[in-house]
Order: C-alpha cells, then structure tokens, then sequence
DNA sequence: ACCTCATATTGAAAATTTTCTATATTATAT
DNA sequence: ATATAATATAGAAAATTTTCAATATGAGGT
C-alpha cells in the first residue's frame, strides 16, 4: 500500500470520535439516509454533514447521492484497507533483539 | 468484546496524528527506548513523552521500564484487539435491504 | 549525600477539531 | 417560476489536542 503518515491518520480519524463511532452502529443495519442517522443522533444537520465529511474522506464509509438524498454505508473495501493498513503498521520486522541503553 | 464508543476512540487515537504513525514505524524495528525515539523524531521529549502515554492507552504499544530507561514496542495483542474491534465496526449485519426516503 | 541522566508531569500557548447559526445549493413538486 | 425538502458550506465560538518550557521524579553512579 505505502500510504503517507498524513494519510494513515485520515483513514483513522473516522474512529476518533464518539459520535463517528455511533454513526458506524447505526450502518451497521445497513445503508441509511443524512435524515435518518440525524433523527438517531444528538446533533445538528451542519454538524452531522461535517463527521459524515469526515468518514467518507476516511473510506470507510461512503455516500451514494439519490435525488435529494444521500444514502451512506459502510465499505467492505475501505474497512479491508484500514485493516491492512493497521497490520502492516503494527507488523515487527525485526529479526532478533538489537539492544539499547546498557542491555 | 463490547468495548464502549469511548474505549474505541481511546484505541484509534493512537493512528490519528502523524507523530503517532511515525512512531509506529520506529517501532517496527523492535523495541526502542524513548531516548532513541526522541533521536529521531522532532519533538520535545515532554512532547514525546505525552505521545507516548496516548500510545500505551490505547494498548497497541506497551512500556517496560528497566532502570532509568523506558522500552516500547508494538503489542502484538493490541494490534489484535484494535482489528478485532474495527472488523466488528465495519461488519454489516443488515439481512436484505431495507429501503428508505422514497425508495 | 550529591550529581547526573532518563523520563514524567505541570501549566500555559498555539493549533486543530467540534459544534452551532445562518446561508447556499440542489432536487423535486406545485 | 416558486416553494419546499435534504444536504452542504461558511464563519465563528467552544472544546480538545498538541506543543513546549519549566519542574518533578526516580534510578544509578561518585
């Protein structure tokens, strides 16, 4: 993959926040209209469209625009992306115990 | 696991900001202690140290400390559980498609 | 006991993020 | 064309996060 620090950070940025994380339950059922999820969530419209910004921009979820609606999801392929990217970020490559600091 | 929207954000916290992420990367070599971490990042070491306290919180990194010197790695069970939890985020548990808005 | 080294904590400034109100945009209906 | 409905954008206040300087803590060494 080789994605930058800045990068990273935008994919992980979806899973910083309590609300954004409520938003991942609640597509959890399945795709769901701006207006539903705003009847489901303590916030403003302005403030909704802003973490709904946020986690598209992410890829984990994304936005399907239909007449007057936008209808949001959750992608397979943006949530199998994060997944790599935390494990290839988390894989040791270290090969034996290089040590430091007087050990 | 049912970990909080709270807890969840403790965990990908530590992905959210570019220092972070570097320091991930340093760390993929294998333990380091925060002196060398400090060598080769351009950050203050109280800077550094604040870092570092995010990054044991959210349990994908974990301290040792050995006299006057602290060592982090990588947990390799942090990394799992930090999968684990946005595999189960992500996962869609809608049966079919329940419509919406004019659908 | 004192000094030094490695790291952590405190407290405050700077930067970023979250939130809201007001307004704009875009689509559909009348 | 006008009105209404759904969502987005702009701009500013509030809250949080990042950062650093100063200081504290704690472990060895002399």
């Amino acid at each position: 993959m080789d994605l930058s620090n800045k990068q990273i950070t935008v994919i992980f940025k979806a899973l910083c926040d309590e609300n954004r994380v409520q938003i991942f339950r609640l597509l959890q059922g399945g795709e769901r209209c701006a207006c539903e999820l705003l009847d489901e969530m303590q916030l403003s419209q302005p403030t909704l469209s802003h973490h709904m910004k946020i986690l598209c921009d992410s890829g984990l979820v994304v936005g399907r625009k239909e007449g007057k609606w936008t209808h949001y999801s959750i992608s397979a392929d943006g949530a199998e992306a994060a997944i790599k990217c935390i494990s290839e970020l988390t894989a040791v490559t270290e090969t034996e115990g290089k040590r430091c600091c007087g050990e």
